[in-house]
DNA sequence: GTCTATAAGAAGATAGAC
DNA sequence: GTCTATCTTCTTATAGAC
């Protein structure tokens, strides 16, 4: 006991745990929750089932711990109020290209909104929860853009309109590039948004020209090549 | 053999066959491809696992039969080449309100469109099929929209963006909304074409109202009683 | 055409050795 | 902290009675 080199007792347990929720996340990702079975996730991390359950207890916690770590990651990745008014929305464009580095992350989210639209699955209310406050956080960056004068005014419930719109927005090219994972992503989205800010009034648009091709169909343009 | 009152040996098997169609339908989509088993696909018909499985061989097949089903029911709902240029873009509405009274549907394509991200997904080459087949379908009726001069010209590459961009919004509201059914699907996917349709510079655009609110928050307004 | 019975295997979870 | 062994239940699928 006195001479382990690690300087808590639990050092290697947390490190242990975290490897467990990545191959868990990849693996339930890429089969969905009742896919991805616990000796799939063992499989994954060298482990036994009966090994993972003496971290998680169940799976259902297993998936719990997945999500959370789902938000930490995204936290990490894009501070919350570490940009206000339209510097929130342009940023999403960095949060595109880092889930094209990391497909499991969107892959996870999707399947777990599209599979929660059965009320009695343990995520339902987690997935349901975080739409409403992207929404509203959505909104309120909106109305600090409007605010500050960087965007044209408009109604609350147009505001409304407009977050749930780009943010639908997002969640389908998503999905468009989970099914064809040649589209590029990022400048599609970017795009997009570039057309959205016009629109909105945005003085500083951000400059961007239209990519050569959504898709990538030709051999010598490997829009793939940008994923690890 | 002679005393039957069916015209043809085989009227009630097909009954039967699209009724374990429509229970597998509904089944699947709510508890995805994996999460739907032989058994509680069963009970929702009347019938054990075995039962399923004189009529289809393999739960595969019956997952086959399912995309059919759906293919089928979305083309009488929406006949192809029954509207082009604006139009087709227009009668989306009309498909939202549908699939408002027919939660199964869409709650069945996304469910499949997330899951399908594996690749050893049996729905996976239906769902990229379908998301290509979609994208040239509307590139093509833009381009319709442009040579009837009922909006003003833009780029192929331009035109696929738009495509990609509407289709995807689509999507994501349909996420949002089966993730919370208050979400008035077919007035808020109105409201957003109609600002795109202006943007393209359509003149025949609807003129419709902005929803009194996006979501039927006070209980006076019970926008789910839009719903079957 | 649907059933019961059953096979062969995988699922989540528990007990206890080391 | 991870293992093996085991339990119970559930999975897809087959065989054969009615």
């Amino acid at each position: 006991m006195a001479t382990h080199t690690s300087r808590g007792p639990y050092k290697t347990g947390v490190r242990r745990r975290a490897e467990i929720v990545a191959a868990a996340s990849t693996v339930m990702a890429r089969r969905g929750y009742a896919g991805a079975s616990l000796r799939l996730i063992g499989e994954a991390v060298g482990m036994t089932p009966a090994g993972l359950l003496r971290h998680f207890g169940t799976k259902e916690n297993l998936l719990i711990a997945v999500l959370d770590d789902w938000v930490e990651q995204t936290i990490r990745m894009r501070p919350p109020s570490s940009a206000t008014g339209i510097g929130y929305f342009t940023r999403f464009v960095d949060l595109m290209r880092y889930h094209m580095l990391h497909p499991g992350l969107i892959e996870l989210f999707l399947t777990l909104s599209a599979e929660a639209s059965d009320p009695s699955h343990p995520a339902r209310a987690w997935v349901t929860a975080r739409h409403q406050r992207i929404v509203s956080e959505g909104v309120e960056q909106l109305r600090n853009a409007v605010t500050n004068g960087e965007i044209a005014p408009m109604s609350d419930r147009r505001m409304e309109l407009e977050v749930r719109g780009l943010f639908a927005m997002m969640d389908g090219l998503e999905l468009q590039w989970i099914a064809d994972p040649r589209l590029d992503l990022a400048a599609t989205f970017e795009s997009l948004l570039e057309i959205v800010l016009r629109r909105w009034g945005a003085t500083d648009a951000p400059q961007i020209g239209t990519p050569e091709s959504a898709i990538g169909g030709e051999p010598d343009v490997p829009a793939a090549a940008v994923r690890a």
